[in-house]
DNA sequence: TGCGTCACG
DNA sequence: ACGTACGTGACGCAA
């Protein structure tokens, strides 16, 4: 042994639990109500002392056992607070941390932390070992010698003072052996030793420095002179007690030779799962050192010989497409990985049976990372792809909702995984992209990521596990990802005459508005660009302008609202804008996404929303105009499939009635239960009318309800009922009064985000919200505010998601021919041959409604039509 | 590429 | 004094 780390495990728990125990501050706890603020800054400490694997390390700690030291004097370490509970509960945790570390962690009856570290420190010293000492007690410093450096903790936590002999020396203008007559002298507070009264450090210091040490003093107690001499003369009892006292102990009889000592591996699978049960989620990152690389190769499977041999149960399988979009996409290779070897499966064995069966069998469980992407690509092919057992992409997502809008290298380089290539790197970007000339090098790219997904498997499905998610991943995730794979290949018809005909329209009244404009404005400009416009209204026409953004003069819906009957030029302007959205974005922008089967194929982004909701790419169809009827017009392009029907349902306020679950409001469970109209019923309740309600009035009891969901402002609610920031508040403040759940219920989510640092919803889909622990205070606030919206945004979409399943299921058992075509965050979206309108009317709002079950009703309406302006 | 704008739930 | 409700995607402009 070369090495020695000595460690006072009290001194620094202490340290630790105070220093996240200020007051005000509220104690880290799991979300079980255990305290882990102690372990958690034991950790960090204890991880910057012990760094690598190799140093021999022991923690000391004390025993509830009196020591001689109590024995000797009645009055040792009297008037000590007694230690909070708080951080006793914690100590058996710290214990088993050490442990796992690898480390031991002692104490023995009759002897202090102190004395063990004094022992132990004496004896490998005289063996010639170096000894470093980890504390924040200045009484170890005694121990300081040759070999023992000993090391104080500074508070801050950041800096420690080594002091060896001669640092020792510089400060205290003592030598380390004098430590313990200085402390004899001067006493000690803390630990009650009473010292020389009347003698304090400058006193203890001066006589030390001139007589050497304690007995050498009372030798010459005649040299000394006044009232310093009296005391030392009355008080001689006292100094040598004291030193008997502070006098730490060297040797003695422990259970362990220092060869002993030696460290062991740390169990890191039981140490992150310790870590992950007392949700210390930031540790567990910190600790986890880049994975060992290692070095592998892989084979090129070109034959359907080869592939016979290969194809095994529960393997990895990457699919690389040369696009985003991976409807049409190329296969630019398939990766495998089985666990032990690496293969690069060439993809014209896509075309042998032995493939095509392996991808379709039920039987034969893959792990993928985008499963959704492959099988779409494959369904284009006639081919299909089944029994998905793992998904790192949403198994990634899952573990947290903010990895799932990164790229693969990220996010399993979240999970200490670095054998992986940026596919910047291996394929260049933007126009550039494309296959490297080296075959080596994308197909060694490609079979890493299979390789990745088989390796990491374990350790996110553990993490899984140990927050009881794994039934998302496995129950609702992946099966939904197959059904949103069906969905996006089915597609949605479009009418291109009737598009065509709109554009048309379109295009003739966009000129003539744009015409108008340009006269009124007296010049040529484009009326498409906000700081054009900007320009012409606020500096040309001189109307007031309001508001300005980064950019210059804000042109937005409100400003032009405000300014309607300012000029005649602001209603055309308006109208110009509505007309020319639905021009470039739904008209030409569907025209150019249509696919040759006249339909288009959007893309779900399983894996994106922080909340947990679907999102809609290419083209985004869950962003279809509605709410005005110019707009809606739009919808009139989708069109059902000869012979068939659109059939569309949404759950009637579903977040409402999450919230009235979740925060247990009675009053409005009642209401959803008597199906009485929600915000009538919140409007009678808040301005306590009898009769009928006021449309301004339910109005403004929506506007609430909706604020509710969002986190609501006093500000933002009056812009959006036009009235003074204080009549808003008093409203909000009468709603709360109304509805005391749901002021208890905000409160309590706050307060729990702000100790867990997340937020979940009811099937535990979590989303991590570190704005909270932000300086900034718009940031926190912010915090705040997804702390409520996102459990209930969150388990909305939960909800229906479980509903698409459950309908999958239903069509596919009962061989119907209704496909599922969209979900729109609260509606899905059907076709429906006739022959099965009645049955889908029925079944398809039950499973709607049935799919989960709270507090409250679920209910989901029903239409059908043929377009989708229909339903 | 970032911003402003506006479409949806 | 700050800037103002949650979650998205697509467009055109301007740099």
């Amino acid at each position: 042994m070369k090495k020695l780390i000595l460690i006072d495990g009290n001194s620094i728990l202490f340290r630790a639990y105070y220093a996240t125990a200020y007051p005000g501050a509220t104690l880290m706890q799991t979300s079980k109500g255990e305290y882990t603020n102690a372990l958690f800054a034991f950790v960090n400490m204890f991880t910057k002392i012990v760094t690598n694997g190799e140093e021999n390390v022991l923690v000391a700690f004390d025993t509830s056992e009196p020591t001689f030291r109590h024995l000797s004097y009645d009055e040792y370490k009297a008037g000590r607070k007694e230690m909070p509970a708080e951080l006793a509960e914690q100590i058996p945790r710290v214990y088993e941390y050490v442990r796992l570390m690898g480390i031991k962690a002692y104490c023995k009856g009759g002897y202090e932390a102190d004395d063990i570290i004094g022992i132990y420190a004496t004896e490998a010293s005289s063996k010639g070992i170096k000894v470093d000492i980890y504390s924040s007690d200045r009484d170890l410093l005694q121990l300081v010698s040759d070999n023992v450096t000993v090391n104080l903790l500074k508070k801050g936590m950041q800096e420690v003072s080594s002091y060896t002999p001669k640092t020792l020396f510089d400060e205290f203008e003592l030598t380390h052996n004098q430590i313990i007559d200085l402390k004899s002298l001067m006493g000690d507070s803390s630990d009650n030793i009473p010292g020389v009264p009347g003698v304090g450090p400058k006193t203890a210091t001066t006589l030390l420095k001139q007589y050497e040490t304690l007995e050498n003093i009372y030798e010459h107690i005649d040299d000394i002179k006044g009232k310093v001499k009296e005391n030392l003369i009355n008080n001689k009892e006292l100094a040598f007690m004291s030193k008997k006292l502070v006098t730490i102990m060297t040797t003695g009889n422990l259970d362990y030779t220092l060869d002993e000592i030696k460290r062991e591996e740390t169990n890191y699978p039981e140490l992150v799962s310790f870590l992950q049960k007392y949700e210390l989620h930031s540790l567990v990152k910190q600790l986890e050192q880049p994975t060992v690389k290692v070095e592998w190769d892989y084979n090129v499977i070109e034959t359907e010989e080869q592939l016979k041999t290969i194809l095994k149960d529960n393997a990895a399988i990457h699919f690389e497409f040369s696009e985003e979009n991976y409807h049409l996409a190329d296969i630019w290779g398939i990766g495998y990985f089985d666990g032990e070897k690496s293969f690069f499966i060439d993809k014209e064995l896509l075309k042998t049976n032995t493939l095509k069966d392996y991808l379709k069998s039920n039987k034969i469980r893959k792990q993928t990372y985008d499963f959704k992407a492959a099988k779409v690509n494959l369904l284009w092919k006639d081919l299909d792809f089944n029994n998905c057992s793992f998904d790192l992409l949403l198994a990634a997502y899952l573990i947290d909702s903010h990895y799932g809008k990164e790229e693969f290298k990220y996010i399993v380089s979240k999970f200490n995984y670095d054998d992986v290539e940026y596919d910047d790197l291996v394929y260049g970007k933007g126009a550039k992209k494309g296959l490297p000339e080296e075959k080596s090098v994308y197909q060694k790219h490609i079979v890493s990521k299979a390789r990745a997904i088989y390796l990491l498997r374990e350790k996110l499905i553990t993490e899984l596990k140990n927050e009881n998610q794994l039934y998302l991943l496995e129950e609702l995730e992946i099966p939904l990802s197959n059904v949103l794979a069906k969905m996006e290949f089915q597609g949605i018809l479009v009418s291109k005459e009737e598009l065509h005909k709109q554009k048309i329209t379109l295009e003739e009244r966009i000129n003539n508005l744009t015409n108008e404009i340009i006269t009124l404005a007296g010049k040529d400009f484009n009326i498409a660009s906000p700081k054009q416009l900007g320009e012409v209204l606020f500096e040309d026409l001189n109307l007031p302008h309001a508001k300005k953004n980064k950019t210059g003069y804000s042109t937005n819906a409100d400003v032009l609202l405000k300014l309607k009957n300012d000029h005649p030029i602001i209603p055309l302007i308006i109208e110009f804008r509505e007309l020319n959205k639905l021009y470039t974005t739904y008209i030409v922008g569907l025209e150019g996404v249509i696919f040759e089967d006249g339909k288009i194929h959007t893309i779900y982004k399983q894996a994106l929303t922080t909340t947990g909701r679907l999102s809609s790419v290419d083209p985004n169809l869950q962003n279809i105009p509605t709410r005005t009827e110019e707009g809606r017009q739009i919808r009139k392009v989708f069109v059902a499939s000869e012979n068939k029907y659109f059939l569309g349902s949404d759950y009637s306020q579903i977040e409402l009635r999450i919230l009235a679950d979740m925060a247990d409001v009675k009053a409005l469970q009642e209401a959803f239960n008597n199906k009485r109209d929600i915000h009538s019923e919140t409007a009678k309740a808040v301005f306590d009318i009898d009769g009928d309600v006021k449309s301004e009035q339910r109005r403004a009891a929506k506007a609430v309800n909706f604020g509710i969901i969002y986190g609501i402002g006093a500000w933002s609610l009056s812009e959006d009922l036009n009235i003074t920031p204080k009549e808003a508040q008093n409203f909000i403040d009468k709603y709360l009064g109304v509805y005391p759940e749901i002021k208890k219920y905000m409160e309590d989510i706050v307060e729990f985000a702000t100790k867990n640092g997340y937020v979940e919803t009811l099937v535990k889909r979590r989303r991590y919200i570190p704005e909270l622990k932000s300086t900034v205070f718009m940031q926190r606030e912010f915090g705040k505010r997804t702390s409520l919206n996102a459990p209930i945004q969150g388990t909305a979409a939960d909800i229906i998601k479980i509903a698409m399943i459950d309908l999958d299921k239903y069509l596919e058992q009962n061989n119907k021919e209704s496909k599922l075509l969209l979900q729109v965050h609260d509606e899905l979206i059907l076709e429906v041959p006739e022959s099965e309108i009645k049955e889908m009317e029925e079944i398809v709002p039950k499973i709607m409604s049935n799919a989960y079950d709270l507090k409250v009703k679920l209910e989901a309406s029903c239409d059908t039509g043929k377009t989708w302006y229909d339903i």
